[in-house]
DNA sequence: TATGAGCGG
């Protein structure tokens, strides 16, 4: 019975996660299944949230060694942001520590999750599925049930009733490939599930991100409160963050 | 009928 890591703090952040993340964090750590060709100083940071600048991301992630580039990525005439960026360090090791060290970090109201950044070119369009007429009993581990077989969910979502917490027979379920979530249409959309009313219905999701972005576009447009005209988000670099709970002199 | 933000320059 060896632990390499020794970190009772990082356990703890990974304790937190939910099973899928830890499934990625071993994945990640483990490297084999993921090594080909990709650039290993490349991270990509997901769950960024909202109103968060470069200069705070790179606050963070410089903490870990020194950064080639940071970047988040925005709707390009609102600055919206999308949720997610890159981070490039100058040495390998560093990233790979930066993902044993932040993934997980928590930001404001989330949890930053980093991992290497896929290589160029690879196709992830149209692997987010949106599912209806699940049966209302329905858990996300039924989900995983469901779909695991078809590919690598990276996410997915049972939408609840906001007042019961009920599960509203609604969800997403986002893989890693465009031809997995493929299968997974082909192979379930119209199934007739036990203890469902309806079949099973499954789409490609629509990408409301973009919608959102240009919908607060014109939210702002001609707002005597919106700053003259300037239709950019603010993204002060001053944010405070509670930097007592991530201490790096421990690792 | 639809979340939170999973792959750019």
């Amino acid at each position: 019975m060896q632990h390499q890591q020794t970190n009772a703090h990082f356990y703890k952040e990974v304790a937190d996660m939910n099973v899928h993340q830890q499934m990625q964090y071993k994945q990640v750590g483990g490297g084999d299944s993921v090594d080909a060709g990709i650039d290993k100083t490349k991270l990509i940071v997901n769950y960024i949230p909202q109103y968060t600048a470069e200069g705070e991301l790179t606050s963070i992630f410089a903490n870990v060694g020194p950064l080639e580039n940071v970047r988040i990525m925005r709707d390009h005439r609102t600055g919206y942001s999308y949720g997610f960026g890159f981070v490039k360090y100058s040495n390998p090791e560093d990233a790979a520590r930066a993902i044993e060290i932040l993934n997980g970090f928590k930001l404001r109201n989330k949890r930053l999750k980093v991992s290497y950044s896929r290589p160029p070119g690879q196709d992830m369009k149209y692997s987010n599925l949106y599912v209806t007429n699940l049966p209302k009993n329905v858990t996300e581990e039924d989900m995983d049930n469901l779909f695991g077989e078809f590919g690598e969910i990276i996410q997915r979502t049972v939408l609840k009733d906001k007042i019961t917490g009920m599960p509203r027979g609604v969800g997403f379920v986002r893989f890693s490939k465009t031809e997995e979530a493929q299968s997974a249409i082909s192979a379930l959309n119209g199934k007739q599930l036990d203890n469902a009313l309806l079949p099973l219905s499954i789409r490609v999701a629509e990408d409301h991100g973009k919608q959102k972005a240009h919908f607060l576009e014109h939210m702002t447009y001609g707002c005597p409160f919106s700053n003259g005209g300037k239709r950019r988000f603010q993204s002060p670099d001053n944010i405070q963050y509670d930097k007592s709970q991530w201490s790096l002199e421990n690792y």
